[in-house]
DNA sequence: TCGAAAGTAAACAGATCGGTGTACTTAGGA
DNA sequence: TCCTAAGTACACCGATCTGTTTACTTTCGA
């Protein structure tokens, strides 16, 4: 296994600090103090600290798809089965010790701009998972796929919010049943 | 009517200010600006700038409340009506102009430390609002009202991410569809 | 009418912000 | 072996941050 990068480096702490400190509040000083990297090197990697902002919410989206796939597939045994072991999947992290909600909310919560790259990464970060959910309710047959998808991944959110305001994890369990009834009437 | 105190004009301000553009970039040096006030009128009134934050968050969710209660019973003739016809006020305000999404999760995604007060303040509000959705159920004859509630609830929620971080305000007309499932559930 | 309370403008404090410049060191391939 | 690229440490820049202080003015009720 290589050697982490230099740019490796920073990102991981940044998206670390980034997402339990937030974007504003996490100065660039604290970054390079953690990653262990000169200020000069950030910024050879790193025009400003926006782009760096940047790069962490697309190694964030990487690294979360990753895992909400692979832990969906992974105890789901049927197409049909494996639409709700997205909230499964959803329970589990909600109970990673360093769960700090979806990064993503918590982006565009401090760039507010529609037009901001980083709103615009966010957005296309939920879009995405929608495309995940609709190609599963593809493969199980349901019959608006795309609606099914929306249905769930507005489920989802809601969970996420209850999760990470209200601190009730438990919400994942929730929407699993609430999913439960749109999943049934779209396969039978 | 009497002329808004100096703290009343503080706080309309910087509630509007660190909705529109965030808690942490929104400095003192602007809100007193646009208040048209002095710093020491401000921190006659506030002893930081984090009391600030509490008292435009106490506000709001006074101010969205009542909003949220008066749209919801206007034109709903039932109370069975009126479960839904939450998700109407939602769509409104969806298309406001100055629309930032919920300013509760935005708070908690700049404090994320459940224990802080900021966020302690959010996760009220949200507590509030399904409480709400409670005594709504209730009047209309839920079996299980406090379950109803916090569907109606989770929907909500992921309407309002989706609007503010997709940008797609037609959600509410969805969760709204979502939601009738639940209450045709409750109310046969 | 006078005195306290509440306001103003503006300088100031000390820290921190994002970002740059300088001078030196290290590592690796031609 | 030597040159270049990439790294380090650290001083520095101007701007901005929250919060305080000073000195003056306005308002208003006893």
């Amino acid at each position: 296994m290589p050697a982490p990068s230099k740019r490796e480096q920073i990102v991981d702490h940044a998206l670390r600090l980034f997402y339990s400190n937030g974007f504003h509040a996490t100065g660039v000083d604290r970054i390079i103090a953690e990653a262990g990297v000169s200020k000069k090197t950030l910024y050879s990697h790193f025009r400003t600290k926006d782009e760096l902002i940047l790069a962490t919410l697309r190694k964030r989206d990487e690294l979360f798809r990753n895992r909400m796939m692979r832990e969906t597939e992974m105890h789901a045994a049927s197409p049909r089965e494996r639409l709700l072991a997205v909230f499964d999947f959803l329970g589990n992290w909600f109970h990673d010790k360093d769960f700090s909600g979806c990064m993503f909310i918590n982006a565009s919560a401090e760039f507010a701009e529609e037009s901001c790259p980083s709103h615009m990464v966010s957005a296309e970060h939920k879009r995405l998972v929608v495309e995940y959910l609709e190609s599963l309710a593809t493969v199980a047959g349901a019959r608006e796929p795309a609606e099914l998808a929306n249905e769930l991944n507005m489920l989802m959110e809601g969970a996420i919010v209850y999760a990470y305001v209200m601190g009730d994890k438990q919400a994942a369990g929730r929407a699993r049943e609430m999913a439960r009834v749109f999943v049934d009437r779209q396969l039978d």
